[in-house]
DNA sequence: ATCTTTCCATACGCTAACGTATGGGGGCAG
DNA sequence: CTGCCCCCATACGTTAGCGTATGGAAAGAT
């Protein structure tokens, strides 16, 4: 009996950096992947610690319950991704119309699952509401921003900006065919001349 | 004891319209409802149970399952909200451009709250989403037949009415201050021409 | 080498919700 | 009046998931 006890090794063939123990980033990693496939409401910690290979007793002392773990996700995820798209096209330098043709592009590289589940979520709770809400003022006042610098007016510029960010987002949601988003959005732009001075 | 029991009787102070018995539609009617405040995952059949006044062994014989009823809600709110404002469109008759205008007054009627839950309900669930993609499917060719009509391209046709469909779709989905939804997407069509021949 | 801290396993209690089984009341036909 | 059928109440059984309590192993500290 004791000898069979003894063979209870942890067999761990994931790919986890450390064999061994972990880390709340590892229980954030799972369960945004979680939530980008199936929904926040498929975010629970028995089932994640299954997959991960422990108990949810390493889940307890990590974190203090399963909204922390949300939460954690999320501020991630913002801190992540907010940012990124904007301090890469920054970091670039060149004109404005340069840099917003760099903006439409990284845009479309993200397949949005991820951004499509957290709207989702944010439509029956407030909290992940409000830090979308804040999100969304950011880009659109960035992309406002760079129309402004191309040269259309306050009004002019945000005007374009919603309309960029809404076909952006819109395409998120709906969400058919991803292959083609780039496509339409780019026809979309072309179509209206979005960078293009009218009268 | 017997004579207690003789006076339980059933009280229904609410504004039912029959104050006796239950029909699937006022199951219906209550599910949309929460679903359009809670999402739907907070349509569970107990609570709605409680609040219409009545046990589950009502709905247990109305259908056969929560999922049921969920389909069920599903398909009143297609049948209902998909082609009233279409048909309502078209009732009264006119040019193509008046048609448009009207569908651009109509659209912005609704405050989107159904529309949402159900949006939100669709990411992570194929059984909405199918049906939401016919919505959008029919809803899309709709307008851009109507663009077609008022002189435009096909191709131009549907690229005008993905951008104001777009557009909807967004305010829908943010939908921060709703009240100014109506104007945001007039300053779009304005701003662009959107019912303009350019060049 | 012991001691302490860190991290996790195990076991438990608890609740909300699903779905079922069964009985009963109340109207309606005959 | 009697039986039947429609609609609902009640009571169970069951499951999944949350959160807690406690012990214990492994690694680092002194």
């Amino acid at each position: 009996m004791s000898r069979i006890e003894c063979l209870s090794i942890r067999y761990r063939m994931e790919k986890q950096k450390d064999v061994s123990r972990l880390d709340a980033q590892a229980w954030i990693r799972a369960g945004a992947q979680v939530l980008a496939q199936s929904g926040v409401n498929a975010v629970k910690v028995e089932p994640i610690a299954k997959q991960l290979q422990v108990t949810k007793g390493s889940f307890y002392w990590h974190f203090k319950n399963r909204r922390a773990l949300l939460e954690a996700i999320l501020h991630d995820w913002v801190a992540a991704e907010t940012d990124r798209v904007i301090e890469q096209v920054e970091s670039e330098g060149g004109s404005a119309k340069e840099k917003l043709l760099r903006l439409f592009e990284l845009t479309v590289q993200d397949d949005g699952q991820v951004e499509r589940a957290i709207r989702a979520w944010a439509v029956s709770d407030s909290m992940p509401a409000e830090v979308l809400q804040i999100v969304d003022q950011r880009r659109l006042n960035y992309t406002k921003d760079l129309f402004v610098a191309v040269g259309f007016t306050p009004f002019e510029a945000l005007v374009r900006a919603r309309l960029v960010y809404y076909a952006l987002v819109a395409e998120f949601m709906l969400s058919k065919e991803p292959e083609k988003r780039a496509d339409r959005l780019k026809e979309m732009r072309l179509q209206h001349k979005i960078l293009t001075h009218q009268d």
